[in-house]
RNA sequence: GGCGCCAUAGCCAAGUGGUAAGGCAGAAGUCUGCAAAACUUUUAUUCCCCAGUUCAAAUCUGGGUGGCGCCU
């Protein structure tokens, strides 16, 4: 069967890098799983990789959409299995590069988010009941209509507790959305390997890289998306690195307190990306502060 | 040298006789439509040290050590 290989990994481990030595080896093309690096012009803060990386190898899902655009999961899943057939087509490897997690379910699992675009109106009504009579009685509409589901959610978590209504009522007694994630896809078959370092080592490159960021000038990069009518409203503008320097635009805080606000999400984001890679049962995990690029190869070798 | 103030977790701290608040940093975790999001859990057997008073001391007393301020 046709095989992909996914590199996941926490923010700064080196997957770029990575991803693209074992496309050069395998005859692969790079499929991006993040959810940053899709938006066009976001190219210092998400560190994506450069034209000249780029050129080395094709890089897919890069600078697709434009920050303004609404995009989710159900997008990239979408986007993603077309350009995996592509590079399939082309008789390459896709290799699928990236540390979205939710993302990387999308495409590993056979996972079926519904045909209904998300209702807006329906979601303001429900977050409208959680802000006037409390998260617990917004919490307690999802009870009465499935007491299983609520159990799953915790009251404060009012953003998936509305996703969960919103689902319900979508869906009607199917609740779909909202079985387990559990189903591998069946349309190929997945070679899992994830980068990490010893803790100090990965916290003290997600702090030279934010400086880095700096030097390749992060701070214009965010003016210049302001000028262009970006604000902190939109998705795109929630990334690390890109919220905190636009509070440091709006004189809400400090430079220094901007710059060490994005090293410490980055550094909690690593650690999330950690927790949600230690899932998936047959991750192949390697060490980088103890092994090297040829371990990895040549344990893709045997098991690819 | 004298006087005064202070000493509580990695950091910032509350507590002035009844069995160590809170915040940050850190750690662990959840996860089917915003996911670089949202959310949950967790951190001092002990309060600078020694002695004393007391049923009971981070809290009161004495001494020591360290820091800060003022005076000479």
């Amino acid at each position: 069967m046709k095989k992909i290989i996914v590199v996941a990994g926490p923010t700064a481990v080196g997957k770029t890098e990575y991803a693209i030595e074992i496309a050069k080896e395998f005859n692969g093309e790079i499929v991006s799983c993040d959810s940053m690096q899709l938006y066009k012009y976001m190219d210092i803060g998400s560190a994506k990789p450069t034209i000249e990386e780029r050129a080395i190898v094709k890089h897919y899902l890069i600078d697709e959409i434009h920050p303004k655009e609404e995009f989710s999961v159900v997008d990239y899943q979408k986007r993603s299995k077309a350009a995996i057939d592509e590079i399939f087509s082309k008789g390459k490897t896709p290799i699928i590069a990236g540390g979205t997690g939710l993302y990387l379910n999308a495409l590993l699992f056979d996972m079926d988010f519904g045909e209904t675009k998300a209702n807006h109106e329906y979601r303001n009504a429900l977050y409208n009941i959680a802000e006037t009579q409390g998260n617990e009685a917004l919490h307690k509409l999802l009870k009465d209509k499935s007491e299983e589901i609520a159990e799953r959610i915790h009251f404060n978590n009012v953003k998936r507790v509305v996703r969960a209504l919103e689902a319900i009522e979508l869906k009607g007694e199917e609740l779909k959305p909202f079985e387990n994630v559990k189903n591998r896809t069946t349309e190929y078959e997945t070679c899992l390997i994830c980068l990490t370092r010893n803790r100090e080592e990965l916290y003290d490159r997600i702090n030279r890289r934010v400086d880095i960021l700096l030097d390749q000038g992060l701070l214009e990069e965010v003016k210049g998306l302001i000028d262009m009518g970006f604000t902190s409203s939109d998705i795109s503008m929630k990334g690390i690195g890109y919220k905190e320097i636009i509070s440091f635009y709006n004189n809400e805080i400090t430079l220094d307190e901007a710059i060490e606000l994005v090293k410490r999400n980055s550094r909690r984001y690593a650690k999330r990306q950690l927790t949600w890679f230690k899932r998936y049962d047959d991750m192949k995990w390697f060490n980088l502060s103890e092994v090297g690029l040829k371990e990895v190869l040549s344990w893709l070798k045997i098991n690819i």
